[in-house]
DNA sequence: ATTAGCATTCTGGTACTGAGAGTGCTAATG
DNA sequence: CATTAGCACTCTCAGTACCAGAATGCTAAT
């Protein structure tokens, strides 16, 4: 069960060889097999007593005693682990990415482009999610009056975000447009949630004393104008159909697919396992933690920054049978291409 | 094959019958199973004898000798003629749906719940879709430089939706000012289609004068902020792994799941076969003729509309061994909602 | 016009078998 | 002493055979 010592370098060689042929062929891997494949002529038998070692540090998994063996959960992370970060997307894979995300500057079409791209040249699940949280900067809000007890409040981002909702209100489009200055004046540039709570305080201050305008702000932010809750986070899932092909159990494939549907919960698990601080690529391996139904699954997934700054965060979700080195240079590269891309134009 | 004459009362009862047992048990029905379950005790031999006639007019098929009889898509479009248009929702139902939908004034919002409320309570695949075409009338636009070389476009319709594009383009806010103001003052109320056509007129007669303004808006027109394109529709798609537990072949299976994530093709489903002028809602049955993946498949649909005027579709997609009348009095019953609850605040 | 009876057809599940692949252990080998 | 050959044993998987069960279609009886 515990892994010990670090493992040697026959070791190490034999663990990286079952897991790569157990990624491409889906089968367990056995001794003979392997013999044949290898570039130093070991013998089956030789094999076979290094993988009952590796069995024993809790690297592979027995289906049965006559079956070969499957890596475990931990033998992906050690094979990731020792993975070089080499390799470039082939040529192929770069233009269809490019032709896909060529020339755009909107973050909200780039996510859902993205996540297409991803779940094409991956094979798996694309996710793309754009941040529209409390800590962003606010750039200006907009209040229109739509029909006799409607407003639309528009609320733009720094980073172009844009959040729409109608309210259910009555108020003159004068008083609107009043509320909405006096937002732009006093908190352009701000948080979102800093502007929040300095509203709140104001509207608390100042609440005794009759004031048309602090009405109007006031029962705007009551409706929710400035809401930052994510119950609408940006978010584009592509790809669930890829799944298909590779999960057997029907009872388990409707729940994956399930889970995928419920935005909520990718946001969630992107916001726990893909952190502001981490530079490059990220493979979180067994996701069965955060989300039950995703027993046996990978997160491969970067943060999209744009100089420096979190934007959003892109990733794959597959299988632990994934191509981890081609999903990491995708994700990579796209995410190195949000950067470059958005920020050309800044 | 061909139906021929108007088929009698004993026949039609036996259809009726077979095809509801076949919606609820999914298995070839054969003549005892129907004699057992038949009020007016009729022998397997006659019920045999009707089948066979009911086969020849191409009602029925045998997916071998040997078993028992399966209704064709005739066989489904004559079952739901012949319903009755009677039943409510149940109890349960009716408070899932306003659960979910209760005070909702945004109809982006309204589509996004209505999907998801009917994938629920139907078990299949819920669609729900706004119109964001050029019909749709104009109500103002805003212009917001946002970066060195980015501007925000928003582009409000009357209807409440709001659609937001980032261009790549470099005007000063006063310039973005005046454009907004010329085009919200001018064409407040036309449709997108007609604004898009005149605005286009007016700019190819002046376009030798040099005029600052309209330099602006050509710029503003050329990139795209006034686009009606459908590429960015309105359109929400929910439940499909519901159909996981349905659809036995995993190759159609994925193909299904692949046509649902092309959300233009939905839309397009939406758009051939929901008309304006329909009442109620309507049975298509066979969608492979639009979409070859989606053989066996029925959608049952109805317009959602706000006062007279049409906003957008509702419908729910699933396979022919579908609870009609389940289906077909939620469908309707949350379009008649939609009207209600989004017409009250006007 | 119905129905009972019956030979016939087809599926689906169960049981059995043998080939194939793999393991673990022991003894031989360089 | 590390490696390998040999071998007995285990387990799966595909193929086959077989039988029960369900339906049918037809003919003859009611």
């Amino acid at each position: 069960m515990q892994s010990g010592q670090p493992i040697g370098e026959r070791e190490r060689e034999i663990l990286t060889a079952i897991v790569e042929t157990f990624i491409t062929t889906g089968e367990p891997v056995g001794s003979r097999t392997l013999a044949r494949g290898n570039r130093e002529g070991l013998s089956p038998a030789t094999i076979r007593n290094v993988m009952a070692d590796l069995a024993d540090a809790g690297f592979l998994e027995q289906p049965h005693t006559s079956a070969g063996r499957v890596p475990s959960t931990e033998a992906y992370r050690y094979y990731v682990e020792q993975l070089t970060g080499k390799a470039h997307l082939s040529q192929e894979d770069e233009s269809i990415v490019h032709e896909s995300l060529h020339g755009i500057s909107d973050v909200q079409e780039f996510m859902e482009r993205t996540s297409h791209v991803l779940s094409l040249i991956s094979r798996n699940v694309g996710v793309a999610a754009a941040i529209r949280g409390p800590k962003n900067a606010l750039e200006h809000v907009y209040f229109s009056r739509l029909g006799d007890q409607k407003v639309l409040a528009v609320v733009v981002t720094r980073s172009g975000l844009v959040r729409d909702r109608v309210l259910r209100l009555d108020l003159p489009q004068s008083d609107l447009d009043g509320a909405a200055r006096f937002i732009n004046d006093n908190f352009r540039g701000w948080t979102m949630e800093a502007m929040r709570s300095e509203l709140a305080r104001r509207l608390e201050q100042e609440r005794s004393e009759y004031d048309r305008l602090m009405t109007s702000v006031e029962q705007l932010y009551r409706q929710g104008a400035l809401a930052t809750d994510d119950s609408a986070q940006v978010v584009f899932v592509e790809g669930a159909a890829n799944l298909v092909a590779g999960e057997q159990d029907r009872q388990r494939l409707q729940e994956l697919l399930k889970t995928l549907e419920e935005k909520q919960k990718i946001v969630d698990l992107l916001g726990a396992y893909l952190d502001a601080k981490q530079e490059a690529v990220r493979v979180v391996i067994g996701l069965d933690e955060a989300l039950p139904s995703m027993r046996n699954f990978v997160l491969i997934g970067a943060p999209a920054r744009v100089g420096g700054e979190v934007m959003g965060s892109l990733a794959v979700i597959g299988p632990t049978r994934i191509d981890y080195q081609h999903t990491m240079n995708a994700v990579s590269y796209i995410a190195r291409l949000f950067d470059k891309i958005l920020n050309e134009s800044e």
